[in-house]
DNA sequence: GTCTATATTGTGATAGAC
DNA sequence: GTCTATCACAATATAGAC
């Protein structure tokens, strides 16, 4: 007999694929049943509704992504190493869930009630400190190790690069990444070399 | 009386908004035709079905966007100065048109028909030549005016540093660029200015 | 808890008058 | 070309037996 616990997992899990795959409108119940392997009527039993189903997911989720990308941030190593490791930290994170960027980015910019609740929720829970980031950021700059900017527009380009190869893997692997021997993973190893120096170098003095 | 040219137009242009918005799933025949000041029964009228108005207007951005950035990239310019110019003119081009690139990649991520028989067509007439980008990043590596490496590792963190504030804009202004006096246009131009120097002088040897 | 069967609603699409 | 009315079906949700 299997336990409840171990069915709702498994209910979640299947729910989080189709809605991961083709978002709140796009997936059907039916096939979130299907993958589940149980019957639609079973599903409104656990969570009463779609829309309440989609939240659960899309909370979940998110607060995944967000706890760990805090967890990554919250060390003391100096600058330099803090931002080889950060990079090559976040893009192991995007390997192993590289849909979710797409997922919670297509939900966000739709700018419905459900994101915005569990945003704020999140924000409220996990976000009501001033960022280390910026303090390691304006640390470095009065040291003299990188040159003085909005520290923003550092943290959105180091984001950024990293994140834009997973949500648009699919064309970027279509019109520029052509190669038939293209090996996905020797190149995001590259990826997160590239990143680092390209970022490092471009905000050090000179 | 209204033409109909003028009328296909308002009924395009609704039908944009509105997918844009919200994705094919998303999207609603009856909110694209009250957008229009029309009844759905003349929306099929003209456009056969949802789908084809859809493929419609996916081709119509996707082909826009495309060209749009071909023609950026159609220029003589020596490396520093065309990097300067292209940064500066893909933002413009964001500003103008800052929803399409999250409307495209949300098709493409589904990795449906309708995106791909729209790129196949795309690449076939406008890109059936080698990237004069990758021409121009690798003379300037063999000139020595910038280090070597990888061409698409620069594409890449070029497009993403500038597409990631616009797919992601929601979210970073609610996480990170949260002061109430925050001026949109001039974030705008000074990130222009940061990503090509971020860039310019992260790949310049040293 | 789990199922089958069914109700209910939403939505794409069409018929037919004007 | 444009409309109202309606169809047909897909999808969410519930009732009720077991």
């Amino acid at each position: 007999m299997v336990k409840v616990q171990d069915k709702e997992e498994i209910i979640l899990k299947a729910a989080m694929d189709v809605f991961v795959e083709k978002g709140l409108y796009g997936a059907k119940m039916q096939e979130i049943a299907d993958k589940a392997g149980i019957n639609k009527a079973l599903l409104h039993y656990y969570y009463r509704s779609k829309n309440k189903l989609y939240e659960h997911i899309f909370r979940f989720i998110f607060t995944k992504i967000t706890t760990d990308i805090i967890e990554l941030m919250n060390t003391d190593l100096p600058f330099k190493e803090f931002l080889r490791y950060f990079i090559s930290k976040y893009i192991d994170l995007l390997i192993n869930n590289h849909k979710f960027p797409m997922f919670i980015m297509r939900e966000i910019s739709h700018g419905g009630k459900i994101a915005s609740n569990v945003i704020n929720d999140v924000i409220m829970n996990e976000m009501n400190c001033r960022y280390p980031v910026i303090d390691i950021i304006e640390d470095a700059m009065e040291k003299g190790e990188i040159i003085k900017m909005d520290p923003n527009q550092i943290i959105i380009t180091v984001l950024g690069s990293c994140l834009f190869y997973f949500m648009g893997e699919n064309i970027i692997r279509t019109v520029l990444l052509t190669e038939k021997s293209f090996d996905r993973n020797e190149f995001l190893e590259q990826r997160k070399d590239a990143i680092f120096k390209i970022i490092y170098y471009g905000i050090s003095p000179r």
